[in-house]
DNA sequence: TACTATTTGAATCATTGTTGCAAAAGTAAT
DNA sequence: ATTACTTTTGCAACAATGATTCAAATAGTA
């Protein structure tokens, strides 16, 4: 059973817009985090500047998180569920490719909870893994 | 007893000059982690790109690692020791705060090992906790 | 259909980062 | 100290990323 796209915006109280519905459909269909620049060539022609605004609206709605990768270039991942405007759930950790610089949810792994030394307040923690993907390694 | 930092340039094979000296005795006297953009504000006047090569140079030749800390901007600190051309071995969480966006090195806190899913070769791994820092939390 | 609020696209600007090249500075040998 | 050689620096030019402002277009609702 598959979630469809207009469902997704409603749920996240968003207008349905054609670049909402293809940003999303892109990252339904796609199996690694994606960085603005990854999007961007899926289109034909886009504003790059609204492109940054959906994105920002997507992670502030709950829609999709940003991918802790150690890059220099963000990149988002759709959430799975549970996120919403107020919170992000999401506390797997992510694979960084050295080679082809893609990245992946792991999502069965969880970040480790941390006690951090006197004085600092901890309210989440990230876990990256770098090394070589699937098609790499090959 | 205080490292020199002719000493530091020396032991990694590297040109003793005015440049590097001044960044160099920035990083000594930081608590934190810092930018291109921190380094820059230190000086009256660097040129940006000798600024761009210098941080390269170093963290190549392992006298400073990158710190990942979730935030847009690499971040460098002084990697302690057995750091070298071949090989980093900064295996430590940092810490960033969401409110002032400095960043730490928890020296104490290592990264846990992880056995990446099938296919997945697994090289290193980053733990970043987030939260408030001392100064913020008070 | 008409009204209102949101979203989009275009222009403009700021920041970050790279590359090529000539001048300056460091290192080593005479 | 002077010379010769290599590395580093500073400058110019360029590319990519990202934010802001404003008017036009579009979505949601009465």
């Amino acid at each position: 059973m598959k979630i469809s796209i207009e469902q997704l915006l409603e749920a996240h109280s968003l207008r349905k817009t054609v670049v909402r519905n293809q940003v999303l459909d892109i990252f339904l269909n796609a199996r690694e985090a994606l960085s603005h620049s990854d999007i961007e060539s899926h289109f034909e022609q886009v504003d790059r500047i609204t492109l940054y605004r959906t994105l920002k609206t997507f992670e502030d709605k709950g829609l999709i998180h940003k991918a802790i990768d150690g890059s220099d270039k963000p990149k988002y991942a759709l959430c799975h569920s549970g996120c919403d405007e107020h919170e992000h759930h999401d506390h797997h950790a992510h694979f960084h490719c050295d080679d082809c610089g893609k990245t992946y949810c792991l999502d069965e792994i969880e970040a480790p909870a941390v006690s951090a030394p006197g004085g600092f307040q901890v309210a989440s923690t990230h876990l990256v893994v770098t090394g070589k993907c699937e098609q790499c390694v090959a």
